[in-house]
DNA sequence: TTGTATGCGTTATCAG
DNA sequence: CTGATAACGCATACAA
């Protein structure tokens, strides 16, 4: 146990390649491939003797030179954001490291690259995918008239997408490509379901600006919820996402008569909380849900809506790779999984 | 302006190659090489038809071939952590981010891998150089007697580490690798003169459990800065990162009589302010200095010590490249840079 | 200044 | 079931 974590990098001389341990076990090139990528094809005397022998030199296969041959990389690329908020903008953090996870089983590695915004990602994934050869990327954030997802499948390059084909809902258009996505709109429908259990009658809802996919449908979620409760439903406030809007949004719909408040994020909530409670508002505080269920909210002590983040990671990750190994394969049938979120309950400390 | 993002993958009909331009100009594949190379070493009129026949057709070295001949890939590794808090654990995300930027710059990407623990994580280092031919890591969270970068630097690995090599603070060995780091125990001792320049006299910490190296120093700036002062130094409560420690350490420290605290982290602050509040201790409230300045901190208005995570990444670019590039040169003379954070004073809301 | 030859480590094809 | 041969795209020494 000397080398527990370096199996064999001080023993040998030079790094072992197939040729090394060929010509160490008397077999050919092809045969040490062979044992290395589909070990059924060799029998069984040789295969031991070929396997033995790359355990003990630590053998590892070059990405480089496999890549060459075969043309795949084993990279799937990621765009990181600028942190909007980050209060909930850790979700596409917390995605990420799901993803990272998920790609590592799989035998894939993430790559993470910068883009100031969509065309520059476009251009980033034509020169990843040009130089470095990655076999496919994980979308983030879609939104209506997406033009990533057009470019990429247009140029046949393996993708899925967080986030559905916004603006594109008729039944042929949602199957344009590979998605995953989270109900946002059962998110809020439930969390409108949970507050009316609890006795609201006047629910309001802090959504943001209209326009987004993402924000859209967590708004219907909310309308439709209300419409099946019988509750008004109109009691909406739009903002951008952040503390303050919170803050005000609240503070006008209590003004119109709100009794409990679902937002469409952590951030939202915590402003909404914020000023509830200066305004010694405390029964309405006491019936706010936010978004995202983030740290702060589980600290605070805000309900929030809890995505499945890690699920969808899983998702993603079957999904791109599927495509990435199976190009000919046909589309699998049925619509792309919806993940339900869940309302997680808690009580301002 | 019909393809302004994507250059020329729909006209030519094979992926061009050095050989296919050579042969479309008519000079050899060598002379194309180098007019991409070391475009000084050809002369103008072969140059300009060389250069324009590679715009032409969009021409992109591939990186497989180019990493197999050069046995570098301009890949950096770069471990996920699971997030701890997700409040200030963001601190991390923050610094991917801005290192992804900074690398770009220089031409570099960002792989990113999971790993569970030390162990695991120097177990996908050799895995990573030995197939991926990753050129550096970028280490963070370094800690006492840190084994990552002792196995590092024993394999001749370039890497630079996002922390002190703690426990080794003779300036011999502090000097043993190339690292970058933020002064934390400066930003405490700031919070504390900012504090007592408010006109507070006792003064507490919540710091967290002793033997990190982090930690330690956060907690030393603190005791620095009141015997500076002449305040007392000992009103101090340890506890591990989380809202929870915060509110009851701050409770204990009031108990103990602090009219003011500083924080080492805006998870701690966010539990004291709350607590603080709860126990209508408004004026001790009012002088709460959390760490690492979270969009949390800005929502709520709590003051809070700000890093400067985009320098640190420069500077830790910087130097691994420099390694990357230069494997040959002295280290740099001088200690490495310790960068000073920034107080921000606040109001809570 | 430009061109020629060779090899980086692997896999695919096809023959034995 | 195994092995010889070729090619992936590039860069580096060296020769012209």
């Amino acid at each position: 146990m000397t080398q527990s974590t370096a199996p064999a990098t001080a023993a040998s001389g030079a790094k072992p390649t197939l040729n090394s341990i060929a010509a160490a076990t008397g077999v050919s090139r092809q045969t040490v491939s062979n044992v290395v990528n589909d070990p059924s094809r060799v029998a069984e005397p040789t295969r031991g003797i070929v396997e033995s022998e790359i355990r003990r030199v630590g053998y590892r296969p070059s990405a480089a030179a496999r890549q060459l041959r075969t043309q795949r990389s084993g990279l799937l690329g990621f765009r990181m954001r600028a942190v909007a908020d980050g209060i909930n903008g850790s979700i596409l953090d917390r995605l990420l490291h799901a993803l990272t996870e998920r790609a590592h089983e799989r035998g894939y590695a993430i790559l993470v690259f910068a883009a100031a915004d969509d065309d520059a990602e476009i251009a980033a994934y034509d020169d990843l995918r040009a130089t470095n050869a990655l076999d496919g990327f994980l979308l983030t954030s879609t939104n209506h008239g997406d033009r990533r997802s057009d470019w990429l499948a247009a140029q046949g390059i393996p993708f899925v997408a967080f986030g559905r084909p916004w603006g594109r809902d008729d039944a042929a258009h949602s199957r344009d490509h590979d998605w995953i996505d989270i109900d946002g709109g059962h998110g809020t429908a439930e969390a409108v379901r949970a507050l009316a259990a609890d006795g609201a009658r006047r629910i309001g809802l802090i959504g943001w600006p209209e326009g987004s996919g993402a924000g859209d449908d967590r708004a219907d979620g909310f309308r439709r919820a209300c419409a099946e409760l019988g509750l008004e439903g109109d009691l909406i406030e739009r903002a951008e996402d952040s503390f303050e809007s919170g803050q005000e949004s609240a503070e006008r719909l209590v003004g119109r008569g709100a009794e409990a408040i679902v937002c469409v994020s952590d951030s939202l909530a915590l402003g909404a909380v914020a000023r509830m409670r200066a305004l010694g508002r405390h029964d309405v505080m006491a019936r706010i849900i936010g978004f995202d269920d983030t740290p702060v909210a589980r600290a605070i002590g805000i309900s929030s809506v809890d995505q499945p983040i890690e699920q969808a990671a899983r998702a993603m990750l079957d999904l791109l790779v599927h495509r990435i190994e199976h190009p000919q394969a046909a589309r699998t049938d049925g619509p792309p999984a919806l993940l339900l979120p869940t309302v997680r309950r808690r009580t301002v400390a």
